[in-house]
DNA sequence: CCATCATCGTACTTTAGGGTACGTTTTCGC
DNA sequence: GCGAAAACGTACCCTAAAGTACGATGATGG
């Protein structure tokens, strides 16, 4: 039953000076499952609602396994944040297209916007970041860098650009972008986090961008 | 060293029917004292951070007390948001002279809400309410309900108003109301909660509360 | 094939903390 | 004053959960 072993030599051979051997890759895909596990458990039941000895259980293996992987809870929980922040700064590819007339990109961008953020994942993402912020200070910050600063960084570019158009009136560009984006959720991002609505559904989106930037565009336009 | 029990007895019979004996009082008393104590420790530290054996030694009483007072740990986080969130809505008596120009009003009014909104001990209550507002759901819905719709339904009743005078263009209040706070906090108030920084300096307030009714305005003035 | 390292299963230790029990002391109402 | 109710002090129970130990059972690399 076994094959021979050359063709993994070869392949781990070729041309690679970081050698990926198959116990390394072995690790990693572990280290992802740990992390998927963990993340879904924090997100769900918050830091102090989630269990070491819980997420062993759900993986299948041992204790001793997963804290040869991650020492102790906090650097678990370190870990996951920062997967979790990264791929939530992923999933948000905004894109702004500068050929489209400034009302329909800035709708577009904003849609995508409010929609990513009012799923439940983030808000519980929300949740977690904010609630635990006060003892894990660090994390407040990456989170900041990584989600609200990056997007309203992008957004600002664009309308930096509308301005030297003169398709806006000339302002911090980086104000600009934060008022758009805060205008987007003024509505119902409290209630989402404190739990008084679950989600939004997709017309009321719809409505409160574009709500948004009518607003927006009346304060902002020359 | 015993005084004369008559005189009490006099002041306690003196036309009252609900009888505030002194042992009442004094529950009450003790009962406040405790809610003191508590809200600090979960402000500070949060929920799970909190412990009741903490709160009995640092109010030098006994475990047996606390708990003839608040049979479980829930039960005293409840009382103890119940108060917070209700001080929390009563600090923030927020004035609109309909005699003012409505810029200086507004300035005025904005000004309050972001000076109260941007302390510490706010800060602390919002990471409180969102952090747990997955596993204690009541809660959420009830700070919501006493903080954020109370003043903007305060704030849109004088809209309402202005918009009757033709001051403003006609346009739904509440969510006017809903958009200028949205624009007070736009530029600190992620920053605050994920720990960015700690605190807003009175000028920086300034500025953004100025920034934010011209944009308000200029998008909602006829 | 064999040495090694990772994983597994499981049992264990330890600590924290919510909650209880109870005898003693203080306070209060009358 | 006296009896009842409340508060105190303290020791205790119990569970959950972080973290450890270790021998058995694989998988990997040479």
């Amino acid at each position: 039953m076994m094959e021979e072993r050359s063709q993994g030599d070869h392949l781990e051979g070729s041309g690679d000076c970081a050698a990926p051997s198959r116990r390394e890759v072995r690790r990693e895909s572990r280290r992802d499952a740990i992390l998927e596990v963990a993340s879904a458990s924090f997100l769900e039941n918050g830091y102090a609602g989630t269990t070491m000895s819980g997420i062993a259980a759900e993986l299948g293996g041992s204790k001793g396994t997963l804290w040869s992987y991650f020492p102790s809870k906090d650097l678990l929980f370190g870990a996951v944040l920062d997967r979790v922040t990264d791929a939530f700064r992923q999933q948000l590819t905004l894109t702004l297209n500068a050929a489209d007339p400034i009302e329909t990109a800035l709708t577009k961008f904003c849609t995508k916007y409010l929609t990513k953020l009012t799923v439940p994942q983030s808000i519980a993402l929300h949740r977690l970041v904010i609630g635990e912020a006060a003892r894990f200070p660090e994390m407040g910050r990456i989170f900041y860098e990584r989600a609200p600063w990056k997007t309203q960084e992008l957004l600002a570019g664009y309308l930096e650009a509308a301005m030297d158009c003169g398709k806006l009136r000339r302002h911090d560009s980086f104000a600009a972008a934060q008022y758009l984006t805060s205008l987007c959720i003024a509505r119902s991002h409290q209630q989402l986090v404190s739990g008084v609505i679950d989600e939004l559904p997709a017309d009321r989106i719809r409505e409160e961008v574009d709500h948004a930037v009518t607003v927006f565009l009346r304060a902002f336009r020359p």
